[in-house]
DNA sequence: GGTAGTATCCTAGACCCTCTAGGCAAACCG
DNA sequence: CGGTTTGCCTAGAGGGTCTAGGATACTACC
């Protein structure tokens, strides 16, 4: 029985790209396991169960998508940034639908996902320096801005769009725009 | 052997009651089976097979959903009937997460769901009437509405607001009047 | 180069979930 | 009341998760 020269980055990476083939709930330890050619026992001693393995999937993908939306925003600010900060989201999802369903499980405070996904959030507020809000408004729109990209990144990933003869794109800059005069203009009280 | 006098649409109430208690990826056809004090392969005299079953439990919340919709919208519009649209929603998923999860799969354009699924696009459509918008822009709006509510329950529901003191409520209000006021301001082009 | 130790992969097996095939009995219906 | 339907059953195959414990490929040290 010559090793196979398994680690727990080497089965994230082998599951990550599983997950974009196949879709994310189809990543199970057996199928991993059937990719390297081994048993399903052996893979336990990577990982600590599937849990762990979905979780870290999730911190991978939150990891390079968190570097993709700071290179491409580097150097940008205001409407620039907005646009930079959410196509980046988008073609990530795009490209990698496996990796952005893992990042919605619900993932655990002290799992390995922790990290990467407090450096979205330091990401997001990063956006909002140029339209200079009070504190209470920031967060109103952090909560705002995540959940209309997400949504929107969601529902266009579920097909919901595909059955309206205008395309996505369209609706995607219309969008865009919408939340960039929000966040310029936002309510005062 | 006494019946126990189970009908599909018993076992799609009990799922989705079910669903509410333990989370919807936890209703299984067994845990169904359990319930009913009754064995596993009972169950396939009613329904077709598991996908069959979460689709129905699907087309049960979506019908209830837009019911209630409905209800809290008659002989509103404008800014009313968006709340009463847009709380609806949020209440729903907040009384009822499992059924609400439960919508959120993807279901066959021929399954049970389908003819529900309908009634919620038509019932989105009708807040925009109040709006004066043209037909690609209503499009627009109604992807831009539909992911920006389903966003926020989304993450609010997956707890993701849970760590910032503000109360999510403010923030919903606030979500609320910037999609009133980007309604009557739509951008001309 | 032999040997001791460790890490890797294995077999075996328990448990849960899905679903099919076929049997028996309760309920209904004329 | 006897026949048919239908509801629930047992049996069992197939796949996923995971643990315990055994065997072997590698590593490191003498």
């Amino acid at each position: 029985m010559p090793r196979v020269g398994m680690t727990a980055d080497r089965l994230t990476q082998a599951a990550a790209e599983l997950a974009d083939e196949i879709g994310f709930a189809n990543v199970t330890v057996s199928a991993l396991a059937r990719h390297f050619g081994v048993k399903d026992a052996s893979l336990y001693s990577h990982i600590k169960n599937a849990k762990d393995l979905r979780a870290r999937v999730a911190a991978q993908a939150l990891t390079e998508l968190a570097d993709q939306v700071a290179t491409n925003m580097a150097g940008r600010s205001g409407k620039d940034a907005l646009a930079a900060f959410a196509n980046s989201y988008r073609d990530y999802a795009t490209q990698h639908p496996g990796r952005y369903a893992a990042m919605q499980q619900d993932l655990d405070a002290d799992g390995p996902a922790a990290a990467p996904a407090r450096r979205h959030a330091d990401l997001t507020r990063s956006i909002l320096h140029a339209y200079n809000l009070t504190p209470e408004a920031q967060i109103d729109a952090i909560r705002l801005l995540g959940a209309t990209l997400h949504g929107y990144i969601t529902l266009e990933l579920q097909g919901s769009y595909r059955h309206t003869p205008r395309p996505s794109q369209s609706s995607w800059q219309v969008a865009l725009t919408a939340l960039h005069t929000l966040l310029t203009n936002w309510p005062e009280d």
